[in-house]
DNA sequence: AACAAGCGTCTTGTATACAAGAATGGCGTT
DNA sequence: AACGCCATTCTTGTATACAAGACGCTTGTT
């Protein structure tokens, strides 16, 4: 693999993680040193994540961790919607039996997770079920551009989940998800599953007002 | 400006304009000679039109005007159906009379155009048709994604129009989707929109496949 | 004659060197 | 003492040099 492939891999879960954060500047040199390599792939690592929406480049200002304000976090959202209720729609025609069974047990464990309490269980199962939503798409542009737009609205996401009674309604929303699908029923799959993520965009806003805080940072 | 930057636009020109044609290799030392710069920034600029899909970089073999098979080109139109879309259905909640103005303006002069038989003017009319809606969902991120797709889409839309009676079609989709903007019908607007894209998928498949080319190319 | 292996060349990937613009600190002025 | 300007220094942007992998050609073998 290309040292630039992998300082990008490595930067990418540096910023998910939260090692580095919103707003951080990124020097090229302390990165190249930390790395044990030159600026050149921390160049490219850089500006790969730029085109993802991770990191911002300013021009002989030097790349941030993308701090995005509360607006710029509604609208991905917004768009996200769209492809993700696209998603819904077409996976409600393509889906396969084992892709199927994977949803469906994605979602039970979701529903276990939630009894039990497992903030992490949760997480990851909720994970696996969008994801494998992407995939019975069946449409690979699709189901990255999703998948994009999911890893960077992560940290938001986990956000808007401590919104009040929000975790069992939202399972509620995956169960009618579930349950179009199965069904082919396109429309409806489209329909919940955009307004599954219309919503988190509108809690995720009450949860911000709330504090008052115009940065979501 | 960097000169990267300026490199990106000026390649991207030479893509679009078919100075470079898909499948073309993008050979990094000939283009530095010929704009007379290092390979470095041309490298740069190679990455950022990876990064919009119009250039596909192959590890250690190089870059390549990136030639998209049918099926890659329909999910693309899957995608932007998604989100122009949703841009009508945002348009008809917020677009400004100033918008509105133009936007009735283009579809206006897209019938002139074909009352005339222009094909040059009624491209341009469609084009400002098109962005005046991404302009009008007022949702900087997804007009700015909706506006990849469609310079990336190009070419391919320009194929479809050759189809039958495709153009009278196309306007009649049009008056439709101005009118539900228009009566700010959101579930119309987006209705309308999305099948006017999915229809130019489809009528692409048609005619490629009516030639036997698996390549769009 | 056809195919495979090895070598040479060419291209990309990375490192380093150099240039140009931005930030910061000190000095001078008011 | 505070504000502004200038110089220094640090960072990014670009050029060049070097390394390593891929392609093609030649040559030898079957």
């Amino acid at each position: 693999m290309r040292r630039a492939e992998a300082l990008r891999d490595q930067l990418e879960q540096d910023i998910v993680t939260g090692h580095f954060r919103p707003g951080d500047r990124l020097d090229e040199q302390s990165l190249a040193a930390r790395f044990g390599v030159s600026r050149t792939p921390i160049r490219e690592a850089l500006m790969q994540l730029a085109s993802t929406g991770m990191v911002e480049l300013q021009p002989r200002r030097g790349a941030f961790v993308a701090s995005l304000t509360l607006q710029a976090v509604i609208e991905r959202f917004e768009a996200m919607a769209a492809l993700e209720g696209m998603c819904g729609a077409l996976a409600a025609r393509r889906i396969t039996e084992a892709q199927r069974a994977r949803l469906v047990a994605a979602h039970e464990q979701c529903v276990e997770a939630t009894r039990n309490g497992c903030a992490d269980t949760y997480y990851y199962a909720n994970e696996r079920f969008h994801r494998t939503i992407y995939e019975a798409c069946h449409n690979h542009y699709l189901a990255e551009q999703a998948g994009q737009l999911h890893t960077l609205l992560k940290p938001y996401r986990r956000l808007q989940l401590r919104a009040r009674h929000r975790v069992s309604q939202s399972l509620g929303e995956h169960a009618m998800i579930v349950e179009a699908i199965a069904a082919g029923d396109s429309a409806g799959a489209e329909h919940h599953l955009r307004e599954h993520i219309l919503i988190q965009g509108e809690r995720l806003n009450d949860f911000i007002s709330s504090f008052g805080t115009a940065d979501v940072a």
